[in-house]
DNA sequence: CGACCGATCGTCT
DNA sequence: GACGATCGGTCGA
């Protein structure tokens, strides 16, 4: 490609507003480089997860586990969930060490290695199933539960900005997805979207 | 198109 | 022993 991406820096991920962070990673690019194979694809959705402080969050209530312990690790750490057994969750962490803010990358539009995206997820064919929705996409860069305590400065995993910008009516906020039992917080409007964008999650394509 | 259901397993109670 | 920050398929209207 010719566009220039600058990796963005731990400075961009240890500020306090998780939910502004989360809102600012729209439009950027997430890239891997795992068994010499890169695949990229710009961030289309993401959503934030609060601290001690979010019903929502795996660290509500200060709660800290071996599970959960990247989550409370340095800005920019890779914090992996594994949900329902098989799926692989992409979460970045953000504000200081010690403080469980992390923003979960939901829907990539994918730029980069398409074909390799096929062969790890198995599909026949790139409809927008491949990057849409969290498991998805994290099986089609090809990161695992194995890449959690990693971070997001390396060669093999980093987020870039191309420069591309959305403009404000671009972009929908929203409450999250599949976190009913977080009470009151499940409605909090802590989900971004592109608008329009057809490998955004939870709809039909 | 919406509602429902099974897969699958590490983690926490 | 129960339960997920999910996904894709099936069923019925």
């Amino acid at each position: 490609m010719s566009v220039k991406l600058v990796k963005l820096k731990r400075s961009f991920y240890d500020r306090k507003d998780v939910v502004k962070i989360a809102k600012e990673l729209l439009g950027k690019i997430l890239v891997t480089q795992v068994d010499a194979v890169r695949t990229s694809g710009r961030i289309v959705e993401t959503e934030a997860y609060a601290g001690v402080e979010d019903r929502a969050s795996h660290a509500f209530g200060g709660r800290r586990t071996a599970r959960s312990e990247h989550l409370y690790g340095e800005p920019g750490t890779v914090y992996m969930y594994i949900c329902y057994g098989m799926h692989h969750l992409f979460n970045v962490i953000t504000n200081k060490k010690d403080v469980p803010h992390g923003v979960l990358i939901r829907a990539l539009e994918p730029i980069e290695g398409v074909e390799h995206m096929l062969n790890r997820t198995g599909k026949p064919v790139a409809d927008f199933t491949i990057t849409k929705g969290p498991g998805n996409l994290s099986c089609a860069l090809g990161v695992n539960k194995f890449h959690s305590g990693g971070n997001v400065f390396s060669n093999e995993i980093f987020i870039a900005d191309d420069g591309l910008r959305y403009k404000k009516n671009d972009i929908v906020i929203t409450k999250r997805i599949g976190v009913d039992g977080a009470r009151e917080d499940a409605d909090l409007p802590y989900r971004f979207i592109i608008r329009g964008n057809p490998y955004v999650s939870a709809k039909k394509s």
